[in-house]
DNA sequence: AAGGCATAAATTATCTATAATTTTGGATCG
DNA sequence: CGATCCAAAATTATAGATAATTTATGCCTT
């Protein structure tokens, strides 16, 4: 992979905090401090400064002027809210990628849904789905639409990340499947639904709060 | 209106560009020169260079590492993609506002109707259309939703303004009429399918280009 | 509590280095 | 002899480092 070692560091440093704050690594609330962050990567506070207003425009961090920065919180309500945007954005994306899908891309695609169910943690299931997503819908050929999706995923990965860092039990994908099968025959408008309802599947699951007591966890799982 | 004197600089200077972008004052393509701008607004380059950020993030600039930062240029086809977003997710939106809306938020939205029948220049419609459209989707309370939202506003109008620059003549938009009865009458349903294609209609127009020749000019009216 | 001082952190300014673009001088070819 | 192309130097602009300033905040005193 790419580690794109010639763009400029703000964006290294803005990808590497992004990574942190979707994987959970960063907390929810937790203060980012300019000064830290620059000395961890050896550089000054101007182009981490670059880099915090890159993830507030992702939606992963909020800043309050001259009060800093801090990584953003999240509740039920934008996990919702994310599905419902990816499930209408997403269809929308399928409909008009599905008339340049060719049977190479499928098989693609049908690889990425083998990589996700043999998938023993959440991170290399994540990547494996995400995989699939991108596969069937970047032949629509609209960069903006695809570039929110994308900040959308991300965000979802979060969701995924809180609730199920820990334990993760391997499940086979029927939704992508289905897909698959529909958008084989030619059949987008089903494909398209079945998408639409796979993305706001919402999986809940208990975990345990850091004062003993356990609470119910959501996240998008798909 | 709000002058927001208490926000930084960065975000001061990254309003009024935003503003220069979308109205055309500045054409696709222009290079936008950090120390220039930070001369104009007496500054240094530090705030310039974050304002430029967050104009990318809008999708309104482009960045090249270490070649410099240009206005985004546009086509047909962002034109297209941008209604076919807007037309999926404000139609999400208008779903979840549509139990909120009170008699008082669709007069409201009605007086910008009339405020926009009544416009003679692009820019005092824009505004009108813009409060119509947040008016009636506002309630949804979904706020990451509103936002891409508004970004996408913020193109809708670059293309108009850019098409209908000099001339403008007063329509009147029977749609916003359509939504809101639909609206009054509890037919969320029906409201959003107007809405949905509303948003997706295209004008077009022959501007005279540069070079004296006559092009089609396109954008989204609604 | 209210107010003021001290400390810490964010924002912006100034300065330096490095990369990119333009210009210019010369050489080669028609 | 003139034009064109290439190369190297000079200019210009971006990116980043360091320094100064302003603003918020916590603590202490009254």
């Amino acid at each position: 992979m790419a580690k794109g070692t010639d763009d400029t560091i703000a964006v290294r440093i803005g990808k590497v905090l992004a990574d942190r704050i979707i994987s959970g690594a960063i907390e929810p609330g937790a203060r980012l401090r300019q000064d830290h962050v620059a000395e961890e990567f050896n550089t000054s506070h101007v182009p981490v400064r670059e880099a915090f207003r890159r993830l507030e425009a992702q939606g992963l961090a909020v800043s309050e002027p001259r009060r800093g920065v801090r990584v953003a919180a999240f509740d039920l309500g934008e996990v919702k809210e994310v599905a419902e945007m990816r499930a209408a954005l997403e269809v929308l994306a399928l409909r008009h990628a599905a008339p340049h899908l060719t049977s190479a891309i499928l098989d693609q695609a049908e690889e990425a849904t083998k990589a996700g169910d043999k998938s023993r943690d959440v991170r290399s299931w994540e990547e494996a789905n995400r995989a699939f997503h991108r596969l069937i819908l970047a032949p629509c050929g609209m960069p903006r639409l695809l570039a929110t999706i994308d900040d959308l995923h991300a965000a979802s990965a979060r969701f995924l990340f809180a609730a199920w860092r820990s334990e993760w039990e391997t499940r086979t994908d029927q939704d992508h499947r289905a897909i698959l099968s529909a958008l084989r025959q030619g059949n987008t408008e089903s494909a398209a639904a079945t998408l639409g309802r796979h993305v706001q599947w919402i999986g809940r699951k208990p975990v345990r709060t850091a004062s003993g007591a356990t609470r119910e966890a959501f996240a998008i799982v798909g």
